[in-house]
DNA sequence: TGTACATCAGTGAACGCGCGTTCACTGATGTAC
DNA sequence: TGTACATCAGTGAACGCGCGTTCACTGATGTAC
């Protein structure tokens, strides 16, 4: 992907045109979802030919693949930002990028950005964890960015208050079972923290999406707000 | 839907190509999601022409609508029959139909019941909780059965163990923001527990379908079972 | 029991559409001498 | 500065496909007398 006014004229004006089809193609996976995605349509719209597009991208796959991979790297930029330019451990409890008060900041952050990002464009975040695209496969190195996502995560859970008592019979599973966080030296709690905190604001923010909440009455960001809650500091149940 | 060996041959034989179309059409929809149905394939599937379908569905349109309806029925009878036969209020915290051992048993035995019926076909479950499909409106009468099934969970959830401790800022916000359970004599914490429920359970189960999960080394199960946990009984933080 | 008629499941042809993708070609832009 | 050549963006025609849906029609099944 060559910076904005680098290279040739030509190369320029490639890229241009590569980032406008990626735009449309956006627009067209907002509207009618990315299996609805059409070269062809992207063409129309653009004002050239069908066959024009193949000087970009090899195949329809490809742009959606290209697509999920921008997603991603947007939602790990999002998360890095939000946890704030310090280093990722150490001593930051106080300091409070924003956000939650003092002990969850960087959870309470995160999920923030998170929040925000889906809203700011619904179906891209629906693209990443929506109900997977039919006979399509992500590459991948697309593993890679969720790896650091996750890190992101970790790390802002293994900064919340340690809560005593005795460990969830889960995280005892997640002591023999962290392939998935292989190379993060996060405790067991940790783990079962960030897995909470995926699934949870993933519940919550799927369901809102998707429009399930719309004349239930309620307002999603406060139920949003309580499953945060749930994840920070001294945890209740629901409706305690 | 003519109830089996009723009626008159023709009526019956209309049942059951009726029936027969719509199981075709949910091996469509587990094989390639439903936006990917196709009457012309399901008729070539049973041997006959296009057109022929047309005498059982005015469209394709209904015939998508038929399958949400039946969804939503399943899960609604699935619910029913794990709430157990008794009344639905009252004093039946010890009886455990199955399941939880004494408070929780309710609930514990629907989120028993959710995650069996999703992982029994996985596409059934997304058809109605997943990603929407694109331009298609699901017809009035299926919110009846949502209200059913959102009915059976909160007669679940009042006969929760009270947690004693400051209402949740989210469950006062549900006092004035009740509209989805205007007939129901739930309290707010029991509200705002089976918001959680849905919330949490939908988000760990869509994740595990959709395959966010695999090659992550842990077993869904018990992040599932965990989730419940949090909803239940004495509750704490995850990974305490 | 047999005949006349109505019902209705299913067919084949057709319409119009859009899709992804290939191919040979034109014409403009850039490069080398 | 000008000429010869290579690069490459974009076009239009075409291929083969599948879709939802309509229509006039055939032929079997059921009903009424």
């Amino acid at each position: 992907m060559a910076e904005a006014g680098t290279g040739t004229p030509r190369q320029r004006y490639r890229a241009q045109v590569r980032a406008e089809i990626k735009e449309r193609a956006w627009e067209q996976v907002a509207t009618a979802g990315a299996s609805a995605l059409s070269l062809n349509a992207i063409a129309k719209q653009m004002g050239m030919s069908g066959p024009a597009l193949y000087r970009y991208f090899a195949s329809r796959d490809e742009l959606i693949t290209e697509l999920i991979r921008d997603a991603y790297r947007s939602l790990a930029d999002t998360f890095r930002a939000a946890a704030g330019p310090g280093t990722p451990d150490a001593s930051r409890d106080e300091d409070a990028s924003r956000g939650g008060d003092g002990a969850g900041a960087g959870v309470v952050a995160l999920a923030r950005a998170m929040r925000g990002w889906a809203l700011d464009d619904p179906q891209r975040y629906l693209l990443i964890y929506g109900t997977p695209i039919p006979g399509y496969h992500a590459p991948d190195d697309v593993t890679e960015l969720s790896r650091q996502i996750m890190a992101t995560l970790l790390d802002a859970c293994v900064a919340l208050p340690p809560d005593h008592g005795a460990a969830s019979p889960f995280a005892a599973h997640l002591e023999d079972h962290r392939q998935w966080a292989a190379h993060h030296a996060a405790d067991p709690a940790a783990l079962h923290r960030a897995l909470a905190f995926w699934t949870r604001l993933h519940g919550a923010l799927s369901l809102e999406l998707a429009g399930h909440f719309t004349g239930m009455g309620f307002d999603p960001a406060l139920l949003f707000a309580a499953e945060v809650e749930s994840l920070t500091g001294a945890l209740r149940p629901p409706g305690r």
